[in-house]
DNA sequence: GTCTATACGCTGATAGAC
DNA sequence: GTCTATCAGCGTATAGAC
């Protein structure tokens, strides 16, 4: 009712269309996937997303306010940080756990050559977002010994990322196991 | 001239697949995209692969047994171990520096669920036998003590694996400084 | 907002001449 | 081995009725 609030359809679409990018990639769904899930005709998704490009870039936007909604959250709220890095983990987990899918930024990165300059442009804006927040969250609880790490904050944040990417696809073609196999050893080099 | 070689044509074919799988994806890329960059038709890539999934299986079960053929050189090399650890990570760091590549494990993990069955079998066997190896290295080393890492040999080597992979994406939209700056981080964690 | 109808290029693929 | 010709289906996208 408030007047900012998307139509259900206008939402449903967006919300099947991320299921497919994140299961399949950006080149492998298309309008008639969405519109056959929905039960409406593809036409009628170019009503609410003219171009693809349209839709691409509302997931990518969406997803990125979801994430400042989420840090907004973490950083308010009051708990110690390894617990508070576990609910980052947990973002990724999500992937694993439900449906075998992979995180946004490894979809979009992959097909990035691929992608439509605006979608390119909102892409660099998700990931150093992600980057940004873990790198300034793991200084911030280096200072105050939370944390215990070699090397620069910003190298850590990037090689937890990495590897967090990196294995929920590898789960994919080998074991969910193994996410936490991952978790784990890097808790071991960063936990105090 | 020797019994088993390739067709000129045949191997320029595979050749140039293979860079637009690593560049875009396997959906990201077409017959005629190689057709138009061999000058031939693309009926003519038909005669070689009669279809896209023999090329996809192609592609990777000859990445695989390059990779063996490398593991097996490095292994019987008279090399310490780091700098064979330092020769793995040059397999991934080419793909950055060459042409913002992804590695081939990341780029069929991502489009894994668009993927023929025989193509989804022939993946596993890839990522399967570079994981191996590179338990393997790491459990021996370790027991020289050439290295020393905290956590079994197999979880070292999935995290290792898994943000080598993440990195060389994220790579794509940040920038390619960021490799090193993760290899540096994950050799504090493994070396002695 | 959703529909029908339609455009049109690209996709993987085949038949058959050279 | 490579070509021409051709195919059916799918992809994104638009026009216009309801």
């Amino acid at each position: 009712m408030t007047m900012d609030e998307k139509t259900d359809t206008k939402k449903q679409i967006l919300d099947i269309a991320e299921d497919l990018l994140l299961d399949r990639g950006y080149n492998g769904f298309s309008y008639k996937d969405i519109s056959d899930s929905l039960n409406i005709k593809n036409a009628s998704i170019h009503y609410h997303f003219p171009a693809k490009t349209d839709l691409g870039v509302a997931i990518i936007r969406r997803a990125t306010k979801r994430f400042e909604r989420w840090a907004g959250d973490i950083d308010g709220k009051d708990l110690p940080d390894p617990k508070k890095l576990d609910e980052f983990f947990l973002l990724f987990k999500r992937f694993v756990e439900q449906k075998q899918q992979i995180c946004l930024g490894g979809a979009l990165e992959t097909d990035f050559k691929t992608l439509p300059a605006e979608m390119q442009k909102e892409t660099r804006l998700f990931i150093s977002g992600t980057l940004t927040w873990l790198e300034n969250f793991l200084a911030r609880g280096k200072k105050k010994g939370a944390f215990d790490f070699t090397g620069n904050a910003k190298d850590q944040a990037l090689l937890m990322i990495a590897a967090l990417q990196g294995v929920i696809q590898i789960v994919r073609v080998t074991e969910p196991s193994n996410f936490d196999a991952v978790v784990k050893q890097i808790k071991r080099d960063v936990c105090a």
